[in-house]
DNA sequence: CTCTCCCTGTAGCAATCGCTACATTGTGCC
DNA sequence: GGCACAATGTAGCGATTGCTACAGGGAGAG
């Protein structure tokens, strides 16, 4: 827990990448040991469980995810409220970033159908994400964390309709 | 096709329900027959395949969501587009509503992950949602389209915050 | 009565699920 | 060398998956 082996990170990496790719709900265990190069016996073996996995993927993910986020928004604040949706939406429907945004989906599903680890999960990157816009909201806003909820109240809204098909304008 | 037995839509309605309480991704043949008090062998009898199962029933949830959701807004026009949001939202966070909104974020979910048939049904949802908006929209709304839209992202942004837990106010 | 056809129960298939028991290997410590 | 322990392979368990083969029941038609 303290220092964790670089191989557990490694093992993380490679099946970070094949859930990207197949989703989190379809994962089972001997797809995921093939993609880290291992078995399914020593998946358990380093993470003690598939529910315990399933928690360290999340979290592993949650961050590349912040990262490449942040990092497709350069600059300093934002000129409005407006403008953070546009930009953070064309991010979010990139082309390397829609699997995160998939994946993102199925979070969210299995958080509404009662799952503690995708709830906290999930709760945690949009806490995330909320004091990061309040740092990068204009200055003048009056109330920087309602403002950064509407914020994510778009954008999160306009990935649902893009998700289904409905996204006829950004 | 043309005439549906009465005995498939009694089958439909108690999965229906059994799906709502359950969720849509684990739903398999015998809990679904153990439901509809019959065989996973009478399911794909009557209805050829599981796929098919799971079209017809969306289908049927469909329908029901629409005819709750409408009967949970009653009256005329909407006064303001923030009304007809804040009405909605306040709807489908009504218990009897809240099994139909963890649904509908799966089939987001599965749609954004490209499923066909959860893509169909959902935009066929929305198709339905923003027709029934653009009616009980202010008329003097310049482009409905646009404002149904506009309500349906502000609609489903709130349902994704409410689905994680942060929904500190309506 | 017999034939036919819709409906249904029983039993089972191959595949996959998460997980485990057992045995073996490699490595460092004394 | 001998020993302890972490790491790994092999094989398998019981449960569940969607689906099917086979046999019959029941009812209407000739």
């Amino acid at each position: 827990m303290t220092d964790a082996p670089p191989i557990r990170d490694r093992m993380l990496a490679a099946m970070a990448a094949h859930v990207l790719r197949n989703g989190l709900t379809g994962a089972s265990l001997r797809p995921l040991a093939r993609a880290a190069g291992t078995s399914d016996r020593m998946l358990i073996y380093h993470f003690g469980s598939k529910e315990r996995l399933v928690a360290d993927l999340l979290v592993h993910l949650a961050g590349d995810f912040e990262r490449l986020l942040s990092a497709l928004t350069p600059g300093g604040r934002f000129a409005s409220a407006d403008e953070a949706v546009a930009r953070l939406v064309a991010a979010q429907m990139r082309p390397e970033v829609a699997d995160y945004v998939r994946l993102w989906l199925e979070i969210v599903a299995a958080a509404a159908r009662g799952s503690h680890a995708h709830r906290a999960a999930g709760a945690a990157i949009l806490d995330g994400l909320s004091a990061w816009l309040i740092d990068r909201l204009p200055a003048a806003e009056p109330d920087p964390h309602a403002a950064a909820r509407d914020v994510l109240v778009r954008i999160e809204g306009t990935l649902v309709l893009w998700a289904l098909g409905a996204d006829r304008n950004a």
